[in-house]
DNA sequence: TTAACTGCAAACATTTTGCAACCGT
DNA sequence: ACGGTTGCAAAATGTTTGCAGTTAA
């Protein structure tokens, strides 16, 4: 009935169960560009299927998780907050008074972070970088 | 009795009123050099006060990080670690393999940090970098 | 003395789980 | 048909809080 939402068909592709509850949770999230946490996609998913229940949608983030179909942020407000996968990484600007998410990408930073990684010892394997923000005055030069 | 602690004597220049209690947390807090968690705090000040509670564990560290004397940290792990305060500030470099966490600071990035912020025009006021790594393996030289 | 602090236990928020019923393949 | 999935409610986890009693200043 509905048309198959992208995540729905990376699903597909990899063989798992589709249910009617994880074709809703696809779709939402394929149709969320913001980074909502499970509350949210649980109440986007509820005007779709009203009997859905919070615990599948537990379980079903974490599954796409899992399967590198889903990103997990934890931005400091107690929940964890999911977005799509992409194939091009991006971190995170906050903007604090707002609230707003921007994403954003730069390779210097990320040169510099395996730079200060391997002066250690270490192989890059993943990172966490976000910034804190509020907006510029407008004599603010800096 | 104890020699005041390097967090105490800063509570007592600020005029916080010292309990017992607070002391024996402050004098862990400044004797240990890793990032414990409220649950490490409280057993390490059982030792030296066994009747401590942890409610005033929680209590104490969130005064004392709203009074800037510690930092809180989210390193993924279920529960908030803490350390004192410095001077100088830091990120972390987290080796997933041994779970050691290493200490780093890099001032370019933190400039590619403010110019990011600032491209989207916002004034960076706060920022969170955690690196995550595995040993680099012998023959590597990437 | 008295306002602030503590211990306890109950409340909270988020997430996980045991189990019987259910559904996709 | 069968094994994985769901819904529900209970449990687990980390943290906060109300209250009566205690303590530092």
């Amino acid at each position: 009935m509905a048309a198959i939402s992208k995540i729905e068909q990376i699903c597909i592709d990899r063989g798992m169960k589709m249910t009617g509850q994880r074709r809703v949770i696809a779709q939402v999230l394929s149709q969320s560009d913001d980074h909502p946490n499970v509350d949210a996609v649980y109440n986007r998913a509820s005007k779709i299927d009203p009997k859905i229940s919070i615990a599948t949608v537990y379980r079903t983030v974490r599954l796409f998780e899992e399967a590198n179909i889903l990103e997990k942020h934890d931005f400091g407000d107690g929940s964890a907050r999911y977005e799509e996968a992409t194939e091009n990484h991006h971190d995170h600007l906050i903007d604090v008074q707002s609230g707003a998410v921007l994403e954003f990408h730069n390779d210097e930073i990320e040169a510099l972070q395996k730079q200060v990684a391997k002066k250690y010892g270490l192989k890059l394997v993943g990172h966490k970088l976000e910034l804190y923000g509020v907006p510029l005055d407008k004599d603010e030069k800096d």
